[in-house]
DNA sequence: TTCGTATATAACTATATAGCTATGTACTTA
DNA sequence: TAAGTACATAGCTATATAGTTATATACGAA
């Protein structure tokens, strides 16, 4: 494992910078339970249609999403389900580290 | 899980955003046995020690390392062992999208 | 074909940051 | 104290990219 290339360094670092911006978070969040075109996602995500458009195609290069046209709508899903272990593994991590403030902020109260 | 709000989409973004970094993937693996000095860190990673403090400054800041000054010296080491998880989903992620490929080509070989 | 809709892209601006050099700060030893 | 070492920071440049507006492309319906 510590025998990582540089270049495999800088593919790992490819996809944690693919999901290193919160409008895409909250467009692969709205990929959890299925599919969706570009025009659902545009009403969830409160910005351009082009920017929400540069997002997806971001993350279709990088590997996350797949990419599949039907008719005159463009859905996209998930590409590989292990990136919302990802997301949940970096949520439960934040929330330890919230939890262990307040309980530092409750022994502060108490010394205090 | 869906009810992420906006703060904490940006809280996830920016861990990720700390490891989207070939240079500090590189300093995070060496911190994988244990901890190191700037000296050492700068000295696995061909670029100057300020920019190894400036890594280092911003791995603390997130709260992925943790720093403990010790006499002249500088440790640091990993605050998170869940981080390395990471790491290695998106290594297993890509190891699998790297044998998917080639199954690709041996296909596109038989058939031409 | 023409029109309307859905998506992608081009061109641009503003902002963030990786890296550098030079300098500052903190600690240890003599 | 002075000198040396270890680390951090300030100031700068170059580059990347998120966002915008305007336009292009692709498809379906009339």
């Amino acid at each position: 494992m510590q025998a990582l290339t540089d270049q495999a360094l800088a593919r790992v670092a490819e996809v944690f910078k693919a999901l290193a911006e919160p409008r895409r978070l909250k467009i692969l969040n709205a990929l959890r339970d299925g599919e969706r075109n570009v025009s659902e996602l545009v009403a969830l995500s409160d910005t351009s249609q082009a920017n929400v458009s540069k997002h997806l195609a971001l993350l279709t290069q990088v590997g996350i999403v797949a990419r599949e046209q039907r008719g005159n709508c463009v859905y996209y899903r998930m590409a590989d389900p292990a990136t919302f272990e990802l997301c949940d593994l970096v949520c439960g991590q934040l929330l330890r580290k919230t939890m262990a403030e307040l309980e530092w902020q409750q022994t502060f109260q108490r010394d205090s």
